[in-house]
DNA sequence: ATTAAAACATGATTGAAATCATAATAATAT
DNA sequence: ATATTATTATGATTTCAATCATGTTTTAAT
């Protein structure tokens, strides 16, 4: 791992998840030292549910989602774009496995970090472990909402609510292209393929939204907006 | 506050919520000296949605649930029984809310504590902070379980999940007295209160569990838990 | 004790969305 | 270039569970 220490190591994202920022110099050498560069291709999984926790995650690039596997269907918890830790929620004392699964909807780049290290410092620097707690309070915020959307709104609103969170969240754009299948988008909204296809034709048709092939740009976010709070 | 300094403050359950024993004399002053120990009647807001987060809560006798408000109907993220912490998701750098709401089912008794002194203890006793986090993860890993339970399974896996629950989580014990109406345990299952009159009524037909007026007996857990796992 | 209001109960009806069935395109492999 | 598979599309049917309607029992209030 000579290139994490080389000077285009500094340059690479790592130091860019702020909380690394908080490290000492012997601490970031500890990190560095403890940690991989990973390329996953499209489809592959990055983290098993109920594995073993070995490492924290942070996507330098690409798209994932991290879902709960169940009997039958999964549940998506969240789609988490670059720049963002994967694995915090195994930081537990005692079953060190992790809660959910996380697979690439595209070609992705993480860069893995020794959990026990991570543990470590989370242990001996309160600062560190205080930007950790943020993180995961943020992340945590950000499920309730799913949460609320899948239980309490039905179809319109929770396919606005995928949009906007498309558009606001990811790939901060109202126009995007859109690495999901109408089979994905359905996974993510909880609802079938084939109710994806009708409510995107309806939207189109209504003038919410434009596609064409896999490009989506939503035209009215306003009556999103609204049609997200109207469930 | 000259109890809380007193022997019988010493006594009380603040110390017992493992956080608290991370904490050095100075530290443990500080927390007690800006503490209340406050009473609600049954039915009372704790904690409000929204509303600027002051303090930190510990649950000492009574039993809450910690709910998101929405339009029309509330979704019930847990319900959590005494001797845990309250509002540790506010514990955020800027946007300083609550994320949800928390009233109780019975009276119900609270030590509350100043969240900048929380924030402060978090910052400078990683040992504390540590102990945050694990927190945290392990109510976070109990709500991905009620999500999967709300988005994945129909009628018959969800109120078996809520029984399990009370029996395993905030009774523990197979029989227990319900302080929840027919209606409680709708809101807390997704359901409709005639849903789950009739669904109790088939559980009590099937033997799987007796009642006599509020008391509850799981009589056949094994069964209650095939139930869960089917959906 | 009597009334009012919750809570519990059961059957009938309705509705939202999944599933099923069947095609048409588009993408990928051979 | 052709076959195979995946994706998109649309209509018909079914299903689960909510809502509606109505009645009974229990609890709380005057």
């Amino acid at each position: 791992m000579n290139d994490l220490k080389s000077a285009k190591f500094c340059k690479t994202h790592i130091y860019e998840a702020s909380c690394f920022q908080l490290l000492d110099l012997a601490e970031s050498e500890m990190v560095e030292n403890q940690s991989r560069l990973l390329t996953y291709r499209k489809g592959e999984t990055l983290i098993k549910q109920g594995a073993f926790a070995s490492s924290i995650y942070y996507i330098e690039s690409g798209l994932v989602k991290v879902y709960l596997e169940g009997g039958s269907k999964n549940l998506i918890l969240n789609i988490t774009p670059p720049r963002n830790l994967l694995g915090l929620q195994a930081v537990f004392e005692g079953n060190n496995t992790y809660p959910y699964s996380v697979s690439c909807y595209a070609e992705t780049t993480v860069r893995t970090v020794d959990i026990a290290i991570f543990k470590q410092l989370i242990r001996q620097n309160a600062a560190f472990a205080n930007r950790i707690i943020n993180n995961l309070n943020e992340s945590t915020a950000q499920i309730y909402g799913r949460f609320y959307s899948l239980t309490r709104k039905q179809l319109h609103g929770r396919l606005a609510d995928i949009l906007l969170c498309l558009a606001n969240r990811i790939f901060k754009s109202e126009s995007f292209d859109l690495p999901l299948s109408r089979n994905d988008l359905g996974e993510l909204t909880s609802m079938s393929t084939e109710s994806v296809i009708r409510l995107i034709s309806e939207f189109r048709d209504d003038g919410l939204i434009e596609m064409n092939g896999k490009s989506i740009r939503l035209t009215d976010i306003p009556r999103l907006q609204r049609i997200s709070e109207l469930g």
